[in-house]
DNA sequence: TTTCTGACA
DNA sequence: TGTCAGTA
């Protein structure tokens, strides 16, 4: 199960999930006071954002769009505390499911960043991707 | 230059 | 939520 390393690896700094999710760095940070994501931290203190992480932000996007509270939010998605595997055994399947759905969002969202962005420079977020890419297990 | 925490309209 | 301050 590589793929969950991957996935829950730690890659862009705020200003890349910003444009990822078209949130601010204050609504990034208001939710995650709120326990809705908890991204790692670099030694500096700089919070260090994963897919699963971006996926998540653009699920709470989506919630607070329809109207939904963090309290709703909190409860529609599986909470994040301690490492759960309980709560992963049980949804096994469904998600799996919401996953490959939400990978292809991802990344028809990632390409069209790539894309429209700065015609100028390459993106930063390039390099980063491309060490998602790579290295596989 | 970018990000961080805290605080206030 | 937006934004300003003072840092790291």
């Amino acid at each position: 199960m590589g793929d969950e390393i991957r996935r829950n690896m730690a890659l862009f700094p705020i200003g890349i999930v910003m444009k990822l999710t078209d949130l601010t760095a204050r609504q990034i940070r208001y939710y995650e006071q709120h326990e809705l994501i908890v991204p790692a931290r670099t030694a500096g203190n700089q919070r260090l954002f994963s897919f699963n992480d971006v996926e998540r932000l653009l699920e709470i996007k989506s919630l607070i769009e329809k109207g939904v509270n963090i309290a709703g939010i909190k409860q529609v998605m599986n909470p994040v505390s301690k490492e759960s595997e309980e709560a992963t055994v049980i949804t096994e399947q469904t998600e799996s499911k919401r996953r490959e759905l939400s990978d292809m969002q991802l990344h028809r969202l990632l390409k069209q960043q790539l894309l429209e962005k700065r015609p100028g420079r390459a993106s930063m977020i390039q390099g980063q991707l491309s060490r998602f890419y790579s290295n596989k297990p």
